[in-house]
Formats: structure tokens, sequence, C-alpha cells
DNA sequence: GATGAATGAGCGTTCATTCAT
DNA sequence: GATGAATGAACGCTCATTCAT
């Protein structure tokens, strides 16, 4: 009995997975760089050929990782997703990024050693300011309505807080005082 | 008749600057990876060989640049060099940094790029804790001082939210508010 | 569909017989060090990277010549493996060491190249003796016998001569006055 | 004052010497092609454009030191020069080759090392072969004299087993017995 | 869909040699 | 005579990618 089209449709769909998570961890834990295809294939118990079967290029590959989760991520961060940001989303916000990041740990260590990376991802910063802007909006408004002068430095400066303590955090999370900074960021937007 | 040993000495030590500002340079633009001896070389105008005669290896370069440049800035770091901190001190510190950021934007753009790699750096993350050390223990005193309830964290939110400013500045120069930013840090120190 | 495991190594096996022999017939014509990997894989008519699919280096590819092929010869050494040998044995392998080594002219051309280099290769000169003890021991229990005050001396005369006439039949086969040779070596041992 | 040109004439043949006793000892040890010219010139403490003012290359270099060694070295052979061998002189040679060869260790581990060389030095063997056929013509003729059926191979063969006894002397004299070997070599042709 | 043998451009590095001083 | 900065061809090796099976 043949399989149905949905069958086959999961197994391509579980081995794009299976090759994504897996070369997630590795992109993580070694950089781009250093993983080879070799590395990524028989870690994840596949030939090398068959990854071109599921991706254009190792290029291709960190790419769709990296949009795919980026979206899957970005969905959660406006909780009730009407454009409008009160105080105690923002703080629930605040304590919930920092449960994203541990969650997604091996995501985010690549995402911010891509960031960082100069040219390697124009696509990518393309990609970062689209998805955030919204976001940013938000921020933005908030801080105006809580008659901020300068919204928009309170929102970047709100953004890139978050990265700095995202980045110490994921260079050394054991000797991150988690608890201690959510406490710390909230004091700062209550 | 051969050289003197003090025209030996300046042309070495020209030729060292030199290769390491190209070096610096390339690895800021395009990051360390991606740079290969010979870019540097032809960069430079020299030959690829001549490299070797003045570093080790390409790691060792990278190691130089590094190690060189942030000895120079940790100097900036205290300004009278008391080992104490005052209030005064902390907000000429931050207007200081963002200029010392701008005056050294290739090699911060370097130093972040790496300071996010994994594994890349052990070195440079021993470095770095080492000459920060005394900043950070300065800062948690003064927070201390201050009647701060949690020392530690003021610190490191401190330290993390100048990163994620830092990075984000590196990233996209034009577009960031740098004055703004400035008296959005200052106040909430004052 | 992909090939069968017979198939694959198949082969695996004729494409490392065939870059092990081109090797060998370089090395012993031109010596290890001028033969570059570039010249094994365009003699050998595959491309250079083929080479580490069978083999992790340059010194890799050489201990396996030698190695192999030290363990098929030196399984004649011992005519009926008694750990015994009589006299006509001893006269029957001054006979067939000769042959030996002109069917093997390119691996004792390889051989005797870099037992005499230095340091170059400890593991040869260990597995060397390691292989060659027993048939030493061999040969200084038959002088024994045969009544020599030193048969230490002995066996190891009877093997240098033999390394050196080795050497000089290698050196210049044509002029190598062959079984002339026999025929005085044999004389000694009648 | 300037220097005479006899002055002149012993410092170029000092330095000559100087480097090319480094350069034999270095070759010996190390072996030929993994000795740099670098490596020599800071061995003999003089800089690597010094060496190109006594030798065209570094080949020019060791052709130099075998060669005139070589002839040093030869110049032993025949004790009385009447081109006659006697039996005491065979036999006081066959005591003396083994101390020339303890006395020039270092020159004999570089001129076995690389007479087994392929190709590497066609010169040397046509100035090997030059230098000793008075030699073996000599031998010829005594072995002649004393009635052999085969001169020639008995010349061969007492050449050989020298060389043989040589190479294995070379590669572990410590384990050598040097003077057993003598005895059992003298042995043969009294 | 799946395999892995095969490719070749490119890498970091070495080193004999040259030559201005 | 003496120096060592400078060169560049060549080295061993890696790895993203292709393709016959």
């Amino acid at each position: 009995m043949p399989r149905t089209e949905d069958q086959l449709k999961e197994i391509r769909g579980e081995k794009r997975n299976l090759i994504m998570q897996t070369a997630m961890v590795l992109f993580a834990k070694q950089g781009y760089q250093q993983v080879s295809i070799n590395k990524i294939a028989s870690s994840a118990g596949i030939s090398k050929g068959l990854m071109y079967n599921y991706f254009d290029s190792k290029e291709d590959l960190l790419e769709q990782i990296v949009s795919e989760r980026f979206n899957e991520i970005v969905l959660h961060f406006d909780p009730n997703r009407d454009g409008l940001l009160e105080q105690h989303e923002l703080l629930q916000f605040i304590d919930k990024i920092f449960d994203l990041i541990k969650d997604n740990f091996d995501f985010w260590k690549l995402f911010y050693s891509l960031f960082v990376q100069p040219q390697v991802f124009e696509l990518l910063s393309k990609k970062y300011v689209e998805l955030l802007e919204p976001f940013y909006s938000m921020l933005m408004k908030y801080f105006e309505t809580k008659g901020c002068k300068n919204p928009r430095s309170e929102a970047i400066f709100f953004g890139a807080s978050l990265d700095g303590l995202a980045v110490n955090y994921l260079i050394d999370p054991e000797h991150f005082p988690i608890e201690d900074i959510k406490e710390k960021v909230k004091s700062l937007y209550r």
C-alpha cells in the first residue's frame, strides 16, 4: 500500500525539522562557520546528500532556521494583539521574555551570534526590523501615553537593555541572577 | 651595510600596526572567519608570507589586535583611578563611553562579534572578565553606597544595557539617536 | 536508489588500493617528501579531496602502505612456522629473499629510504623490530645449534648483510649480479 | 688597518665551515627536508642571507657538505696507496672502518639517508662510484689473488655487508655489538 | 526519497630565495 | 661581509556541493 500524500508530507516535514533542529543546536554550540554539512548530517543520522533535498545550501538552512523560529517566537510578543500595551502587559512581558530565552536557549544564542555579525545576514536584519516594527510602535505609543518626552529613546533603551541582558545571560547562564534582574527591570517600568 | 637596530624596530613597528589596523577593519566589516589571510595581505599591500613574519597565525593576529586595543581602551574606564566612583564620574563615564565606541567603531564591532561567538575565544572572555572585574567592583560599591538593595543586579544591569546599546549602535549607527540615549541613561543614575 | 553495501565496499576497496599503489610507486621513485598530494591524486586520476576520503593524512597514507605490505611480506619469512630453522630452510630463504625484493621492488625501495631517515618513522621501527624479533630469535637459535660462539653477532651480520645487499640492489638493479650474490651468500652458510 | 687577504680568506673559510658543520649535524639528526634555512642560520648564529654568500642554494650546501667530507674520508681507504691490498691491510681496514663511522657519525647518517633516497642525488651516486672505483678494483684484485672464483661478487658482498652493518649501527648505535661484529667480519677474511 | 563517492576552489601556512640597506 | 624584511609558489588539507546509483 503506497503512502498517502499526507504521510509523505509528514515524513518530509519530520526530516526537515530534524535537520533544522540538529543544525540549530550545533550552530549555537559551535558557531555557524565551524559546523560542516558533514557534522550536521552525521549528527542527524542522515546522508549529506539528503540535506540538499530539503535545503538549497548551508546558508539557506541557516535562513530557514532563523526565520521559522523567529516567526514562532515573535507571536508571543503582543499578548492580546490589539496593538495596545498596558503596564501590566509590559511587566508580564519582562517576566516572559527571560523564560522565552531560557526555553529557546540555542535559538537565541545562534540569533545573537548572527546579529552582531557584519554583513552576514542582511536578510536577517531586514526581517528583524520588519517583525519588530509593530512591537516598537506599540512600545513608543505606550511610553508616549505615559508622558515620556522622548518615547523613541525609551523604546530603544528598553529593547537594547533586553538585548544586552540576553547576551550576558547567554554567555554565562549559570552566573546570571535572572530573578534579581527581572525585578530590577520591572522596577524601572512600575 | 645592514640597517641599524632602530631602523629595523621602526620598520617592524609600522608594518605590524599596518597589518593589525588593516585586519581589524576587515574583521569588523566582514567577520573574522570571512576574512582570509590573502584578503588581509592584499588589502595591506604586502605578501601573504610577510604576515607570518609578524604574527604566528591568523588567530594570533586576532588575539594581538583584541588584547592590544582592549588594554588601551580599558585604561580610560576609571577616571581618577582611586577605586572609588562618584556620581559625577558615573555620569561622565556614560557620556564618554559612547564617544569611545564611536572613536573605536571597528574595534568594538569586532569585539562584540567575537564575544557572542560560541567557543571562539575563551582567552578573550578570561581577559575581559579580568580587566572589567575592578570596574564591576567599583560599580557595585557605588550602588551599595547609594543604598541599592541589590548592588550586583544594578551593576549587571548597567553593564548589560550599555552592551545592548553598543550593539544596537554598532549595527545601525546612522539611525541610533546617540545623544537622546545618553540623556536617557544618565537620567537613570541622577 | 543508493548503491548496495557490497557495491560500496568494492568501490572503496579498489580506490583505496589504487591510491596506495600509485602513492607507493611515486614514493619509491621520488621519495616521500618530494611527492605532493597533488602528484598522487593526478597520477591516480582522482581529485585531491578524494584522497582524504580514504586516508586521514599523507602520513596516514604512508603508514598504511608500509604496514599493509610489511605484514604481507613478513608472512613469508618462516617457511614452516614451527619456530625452528633448518639449514635447507635458511638456504631456501636466501634464495627467496632476493625474489621477494625483486617482486616488491618499489615497496623495498620505499622501506629502506624510510628506515635510514632520521626521526621520520618511529612507528615503522617499532613495527619492524616487533615483526622481525621472532625471526631473529630463530636465527640465533639456529646459529647456537650450529655451535657458533656468538650467535647474536652471527644473526646481526646475517640481517645486516642482507640489508646492505638489498640497498645496493635497489640503487642499481641492472648492474647487480643477483645470482652470483645468492651463491656467495649461500656458500657462507653451507 | 685593513685585514690582509689571507685573514679575509680565513674568515670566509671559517664561516663556511661553521655553516657546513652546523647544517650537517642538523641534516643528520632531522633529515635534509626537515631542516629549513632558518634553522641552519639561527643554529649557526648567522643571518639567512649570509648563507647565500657561501652557497648557491640549500642543495648546493648539501652537495658541498657531502662531497667535501666524502673526499676527506675516502683518503683513509687505501693505507699505503700502492693499489695493492694485502690481507693484513684488509683486516686493518675492517677495524678502521667502524672507527671511521663512529668518528663521523653525523656524516654517515646523512650519507646513507641520501644514498637510499631515489633521484635525490644523482651527482652523489656518480661521485660515489667514481671515488670507490679504485677501491673496488683493489678489492677484486685481492680476491682474485686469493683464488676466489667470482671476485666481483666477493667485492660487492664485502662492500654491501659493510653498508648494511653501518646502517644498522647508525640506526641504533647503543645496541650494536661493534666489537663482536668486527671479529665476525674479520673471521670471514682470515 | 536517499546515499556517499567525487570534485575543486580555497584555506592557513611554510620556506627557499632575493635584495635594499 | 652581513642583515632580515619581503616575496610567492607550493604545500597539506577542508568542505560545500553535485550526481550516478
